[in-house]
DNA sequence: TGTTGACCTTCCCATCGTGGGAAGGTGTAA
DNA sequence: TTACACCTTCCCACGATGGGAAGGTCAACA
């Protein structure tokens, strides 16, 4: 018989901020609050849950629109994991795909700033591989 | 004594579509382009150099306002390398911290889905995670 | 009781880099 | 002439988040 949250509770309770919560709302993400005789929004127990369950799958980079199929699979309890893991899979090979261009763009960036004397003299190899290499892109 | 290049020519000898080379120029970064009679944009060899500095730096990872200032840089042929390498070395860190993060993401995911068999049935350590781990951020 | 301050509501705007597309002008070739 | 490919400007969209205005509400305290 817990009674319900405000918005700005629900939001120190989850570690979401209240501005997301509305938003989260507002595109469908999370079914409409209950309102109060005062319009405020009231949360319980369960929306705290799904708030942190939300923000934990947006600190492992989930999209809104996985963490929607996530939310769903993880209302329905006879899903089968199979289907959790496909999200998660299409997710990982995402996140590989972005994680390989930084390190290629991180590398290459060593490297020039290590060529780079970095003092008063004004030729930099930062600038020449700018200006220069045509098609050579970050990876190589 | 090259004749000009209209913006779809310039785009295709840098690598920039139309619309990005409008967009630069919009936000200043690039001096507004001389025009023709009948108000097409022209482009030299100069311009098109530029253009493709710029499409190189992207591939690296520098924002606009990075690259507002390495344009200014380079042309600047007295500039002091130090100053270019800083940016750079700005820029790199940055880089780094956003690479770290996703490691952390991409190591937690990867033990969560090989931990999930992935079939009919409906228990699944992936969405127990989301669910369950309160604080435990995508670190650890 | 009245005031104050902290909360809530909705609504619009900004970020950042990129693209889509509309509505209209221009240039070229058949 | 007619078609087609190009150009112009202008507005809108994405994804996730936040800022802030204008106004309503509630709790506590003098």
């Amino acid at each position: 018989m817990e009674r319900p949250l405000n918005i700005g509770q629900a939001a120190e309770h989850s570690g979401v901020s209240a501005k997301m919560i509305r938003h989260y709302e507002s595109i469908g993400l999370l079914r409409p609050a209950a309102r109060s005789s005062n319009t405020y929004r009231q949360y319980g127990e369960q929306d705290v849950h799904e708030l942190r369950f939300i923000g934990r799958a947006r600190s492992l980079g989930f999209s809104m629109k996985e963490i929607g199929e996530l939310l769903s699979l993880w209302r329905d309890r006879q899903r089968p994991s199979g289907d959790v893991r496909q999200v998660a899979a299409r997710h990982l090979s995402d996140l590989e795909a972005k994680l390989a261009e930084m390190q290629a763009m991180v590398t290459t960036l060593r490297k020039l700033i290590h060529a780079c004397h970095g003092d008063e003299r004004p030729d930099c190899p930062i600038l020449e591989d700018l200006a220069g290499a045509p098609a050579r892109r970050s990876l190589s």
